[in-house]
DNA sequence: ACCTGAACACCGTTCAAGT
DNA sequence: ACCTGAACACCGTTCAAGT
């Protein structure tokens, strides 16, 4: 009955979107550690080498896996309806950054992704584009625009680095717990913010020391400081 | 005349110190890539597995790394003078960020490493204590000096995540020429903004398009509009 | 206590060979 | 044109053995 062989039928057919979709999915599920040329493969029922048939090599993959990850930012976001950036170009950007940090969200590798990476993204430069565009149209010249661009930074992609963050690590997280206990004595300022914060806000026992940060609204309150700024010198121009 | 062995002379001894010193060493000289137990024991002359007599294993090899670094400008920070907080928090929080800022240029990885890192740094911490006792000194309360810190990010350690950064490699900047000038009928806005700021400023011939951004002044601004940020909050409440 | 050598289980990548 | 198998030059790490 089948004359083809059983694997053409499972595995439609390879190409460079079903590898980066694996690749990414890989990393969504196990971390960047698990993306490896040989479980690609494995994943897609094909050996190693022939990945390289439709992606240059394990370099050009992650730039690749960056793209398919912007490319869906720029998808949704997008389709957000946002303010007029004439009328409210804060509240524009606001809503795209936010959106942006949605699909960021799913794909917690990006930031270190990002970090290493040397080429230039042109989804990136897309969603960029719409980002001077909002600026532009919000009043800004083009000098500010370019200034503005690098003081909001990868904010505007929804993230920023995190110094203090176990990554979701129950593990991690006990370990952070420990170092900062046993450095509680050398550090009082810290200790004394920590301590009034625990007390002001209503937070319950034990995490009231670190792990407790709100990510998502200290993201927005970064937004907003940043978008301050430039909102005062737009103004002054 | 000498009955030590001939290695012993040359090599000190080997410690934890010493293999952080030589991973940190030479990541500076070529890259991330290039830090590898077996180079690392190559440097010191000495076998990869020694190494495991000092250092856990990669991870807390790159946590050490870390330590090292940010220890270097805890070091260096706390050497310059700035002004009192009380006075001008600031240009106190403006000074340590900008000689943070020195100390990592000589370690162009450190953000990358950051990225991945899941534990928390002691020297970290220590970093952000005196932040924070700049910024309750400056009428901060600890509320707001807690979302201060998250506001600032990395910023206050001396650098932001940069998205359109070549790194320094002639290759890679041709590169992210070459895919702009590919997507510049794509991206109006950008496009604009880009020949706007070419004309306004006094830049000439070439390097109008992308390589062209002052990192140095870009990291001061997008810091100054954190600060401004910041001080708009504090005179608030 | 500290260092070593061999070995294991992985990498990314090349290349000649298959269909 | 696309996929494979074997091979190469690397990884991090374990472990038993040396001194």
């Amino acid at each position: 009955m089948t004359s083809t062989p059983a694997r053409r039928e499972r595995r439609p057919q390879l190409s460079a979107e079903r590898v980066l979709e694996a690749a990414v999915r890989l990393a969504d599920e196990g971390g960047l550690d698990a993306v490896s040329m040989r479980r690609i493969g494995q994943e897609l029922g094909v050996e190693a080498m022939s990945l390289y048939h439709h992606v240059r090599g394990k370099e050009q993959l992650l730039d690749g896996m960056v793209e398919t990850v912007v490319g869906a930012m720029n998808a949704e976001v997008g389709a957000v309806e946002g303010p007029d950036p004439a009328e409210d170009w804060r509240g524009a950007l606001r809503s795209r950054a936010l959106a942006a940090r949605v699909v960021m969200l799913r794909h917690p590798w990006l930031p270190a992704v990002l970090a290493t990476r040397t080429t230039l993204s042109p989804e990136v430069v897309r969603y960029h584009d719409a980002v001077v565009g909002i600026l532009l149209g919000g009043g800004f010249d083009a000098d500010l625009t370019h200034h503005a661009l690098h003081a909001l930074g990868s904010r505007v992609l929804g993230f920023t680095q995190e110094l203090f963050d176990p990554g979701g690590s129950g593990e991690a997280e006990a370990q952070s717990e420990a170092t900062f206990a046993a450095l509680a004595a050398e550090v009082p300022h810290l200790a004394r913010m920590l301590a009034e914060v625990a007390q002001t806000a209503h937070t319950d026992g034990p995490d009231a020391t670190l792990g407790w940060c709100d990510d998502q609204s200290e993201f927005e309150f970064g937004l907003d400081v940043v978008l301050d700024g430039l909102e005062l010198r737009r103004a002054r121009r």
